[in-house]
DNA sequence: ATTTTTGGTTAAATAAGGTTAAGTAGAAGG
DNA sequence: CCTTCTACTTAACCTTATTTAACCAAAAAT
């Protein structure tokens, strides 16, 4: 899949953020700005950017803690913070956010595209590997062929249909990290109907009846928000 | 793991390197330093670092050369360029020489630590970090896993919910400071009104009853204030 | 000292989701 | 055109998490 790699960035300052947005986005990158950090975390969760650039004086929620929820929802998440502030405190503060890079303002841009690609290399390589052998993963003691669609485990083949096969690649997409109910249902039906929300109900029994032959695999769910898909 | 991290730094100011070179041991590394780029390769083949630091200005062979050679010998190792030349082009060079990381002198300690340990946790594979204890951390007597939500006390597993799992992480995030009501209120359930108010105590009360195995661990309330998480 | 506020505790009510089975629509095959 | 199969949807009933409420205890405030 050659699919854009997408950026979440919050910035508040919005001369500054035009000409970030554009330039990364004259790289190839698909990038979502939002110029407040309260709602960073669930357009976090509503848009799975591989990587985020927070600055961190914003006006309602600083950085840092939009960082930090960020990393508690998806700790394999790249971080880089972008701020004014220069002191060696911030910056520590930063990596102690979850941060995994931190660059002072005023930066050159060339600099921060080459962190951001440097970032996106460091991370990308231990999750890439699914795509490699022809479609099939591993998802615990199961194999798992992404286009035939086959769930392998003991010699015993399942075919998922569709549905099945969208959600499941919904959560392999989203290892350790939360996936939202309502992302869920505006992905897979296009919207979150009280019908198609009892639907998808319907969707985790089936495949948790698929993985349970190994325990290590979970869907955990978190009332009110989502589902996190771990494997041991 | 209980070995040391090793690095390999080549610097050729040798009052700077001594300086860096004990900071670095003091914090527990293994640290071999050259003062010269000249026989790095062969160094590094047999000192078998977790990660590289390498001054770009050296007397017979620069900096970007032996990050390349190393690159080449070994793709996935972490580098880290430390130097004076704050141009971005210098900075963008390094990168393309295979660099992940580009400090700028003068540079703070704390901050290059920060950095090393950053790249470490980066490149450190994930099959080796889940072995060790994979989101994982102890509260007293406790071990609690932040992704799965598992409490653990003498093999006995509690799984929290999500809520439960949100409040606990506000206060591991802060121990032994203050975490006040207002900030949890905002944070868990959007605003601080009267019936999620009265939900928070509730919440307290359960995570009292979780943690009571381990008579360390206390939840104090600071009346009109909020709550201060302490493990003795 | 007693009234008011703030939080602790327990239980009931509600909402969210889990599970299973029955219903429906569309494709495949006759 | 009608059956049959299948994936998907709707429905019914059950379980659990979260919210609301009621009643208490301990500080603060009067």
């Amino acid at each position: 899949m050659s699919q854009k790699r997408k950026i979440l960035y919050v910035e508040d300052e919005p001369f500054l953020g035009k000409i970030v947005k554009e330039s990364l986005e004259s790289r190839g990158f698909l990038v979502r700005m939002l110029t407040d950090g309260m709602d960073a975390l669930h357009e976090f969760r509503a848009f799975q950017p591989d990587i985020c650039v927070l600055d961190i004086m914003l006006p309602t929620k600083d950085g840092y803690t939009v960082g930090q929820e960020i990393k508690a929802d998806t700790p394999e998440m790249p971080i880089i913070f972008l701020t004014a502030k220069s002191q060696t405190e911030d910056v520590l503060k930063g990596f102690q956010s979850g941060g995994n890079d931190y660059m002072r303002k005023p930066f050159s841009l060339e600099e921060l595209i080459v962190r951001i690609e440097n970032l996106l290399e460091l991370t990308q390589s231990k999750s890439l590997k699914k795509k490699e052998n022809g479609g099939a993963v591993s998802i615990g003691k199961y194999s798992y062929d992404l286009i035939k669609y086959e769930l392998i485990i003991d010699d015993q083949i399942r075919k998922l249909s569709h549905r099945e096969a969208e959600l499941l690649r919904l959560f392999l997409e989203n290892q350790e990290g939360i996936v939202e109910r309502k992302f869920i249902l505006k992905t897979l039906w296009g919207d979150d109907s009280f019908f198609n929300s009892r639907n998808l109900d319907v969707y985790i029994t089936k495949l948790r009846g698929y993985l349970k032959k190994d325990p290590g695999i979970q869907i955990i769910t978190l009332k009110g928000v989502g589902y996190r898909f771990v494997i041991d």
